[in-house]
DNA sequence: CGACTTCTTGAGGAGACTCAAGGGTGGTGG
DNA sequence: CCACCACCCTTGAGTCTCCTCAAGAAGTCG
């Protein structure tokens, strides 16, 4: 268990990464050093979001993992999640799901960057976004608290803080959403998702070909 | 063994996914649906690429896949690859290794296409790709054989064809690279990688934390 | 050789970026 | 409690890049 302040680091892009960490509560930013030197926020972490997995595979951590509240943390060495693979390959395969619908997300990030205008993006940005925190805070309905700046979400969206501003001014105006302070309100969701044209996709938690309980038991024994 | 025909739709986006396939012989692309209702083309496979893996966490693909050249595909069913993660966790935990590189190099794609001027997300393309292609085909050097047309590199770089031509010009103009016909010719390496500002990344093929080969045997007798 | 596709190139216009100034808001200290 | 200060957010004008469209050139296939 590991607490860190807002505006804390808990490692540095380049660092060689010490163990995972499953994010209890608090707000977390992944940013990584852009071409021109800055670093962009990238993605932000909401409890229960592991992190770290992407810097598994090289030998410096890919990315700066950064407090945006304060947080809480449980570490997970290595080894123990090695020994997951070995022990139970039915929660392995899952993670590998998982996984691989983090890069799903990616790429139709990627692709909305390619042919999306800024207001579509804005949207799409707030449709998932409103959906991660709904998962992570239940309770959540139609308005939730944002502890991040302008400067993180046109990071996020991959537009200029000005652009951003004029987005949410169209937004706002159409009654879709609004975020003033610290608060975004959803005032339309069915529009939002309209304007975001995100693809709708079913989610897979538990799919026929992953080992069964019996090989999971068989293998930890 | 499955061979496909060039320009052969090997499955669509929104298809139940029947099973993987490991691609031993040819070019092939994935393609998305825009928000536009346009396919875009989005990553090229070479031989030794897995196909389908996004497509896991989902009921339905997330992508299509058609032949760019003729191409021969291993289909792998899916229980098979569940198997993998009862039997052989060693090799599970290098494939999330791997997904893992997927899912970073997507974060740089697009971290490029938000910084990124139109030459330098050209020869960030044309860098990557040199090192894959090397991969598949060890014998390249400084010149390859490249069976996509300008549409497909444009909807891969994230620009429009016109961009593309242009860019194209100046890296031909500054003697970096050439692409008449079908063939690319790498004059300038060096150039190429300071052009595309890459970050450098090390690999980690085999981690300290993986399952020991003991434990593979164990669980797989 | 001719018809077709694919690629290049140019001009015009829309959208995004830069920069700088004005207005809120929250926090601090008197 | 109020005033002040600092920071963040908004907004606008000017500039530049990128996109759209269309026509010409080059290459490809029958």
């Amino acid at each position: 268990m590991r607490a860190v302040d807002r505006g804390e680091t808990l490692w540095r892009q380049g660092q060689r990464l010490p163990s995972l960490y499953i994010l209890l509560d608090g707000w977390m930013a992944s940013t990584i050093r852009g071409a021109d030197g800055c670093d962009l926020t990238f993605k932000v972490h909401l409890p229960g979001d592991l992190l770290g997995l992407p810097s598994l595979a090289f030998s410096a951590a890919t990315e700066s993992v950064t407090a945006i509240t304060g947080a809480q943390l449980r570490p997970i060495p290595l080894h123990s999640f090695g020994h997951l693979f070995e022990a139970y390959p039915r929660i392995a395969a899952m993670m590998f799901v998982v996984s691989q619908q983090e890069r799903t997300l990616l790429m139709d990030r990627l692709a909305v960057s390619y042919t999306g205008i800024v207001v579509q993006r804005v949207a799409a940005f707030f449709h998932l976004l409103l959906e991660r925190v709904r998962r992570s805070f239940p309770e959540t309905t139609y308005a939730f608290s944002l502890p991040l700046d302008r400067q993180h979400v046109a990071d996020l969206v991959g537009v200029k803080v000005a652009q951003l501003a004029a987005a949410l001014k169209q937004l706002h105006a159409d009654n879709v959403l609004g975020w003033t302070g610290r608060t975004v309100t959803i005032a339309d969701e069915e529009a939002l998702a309209v304007i975001a044209q995100m693809p709708r996709r079913e989610l897979v938690q538990d799919a026929h070909w992953f080992p069964t309980i019996e090989g999971e038991e068989e293998s930890s024994r």
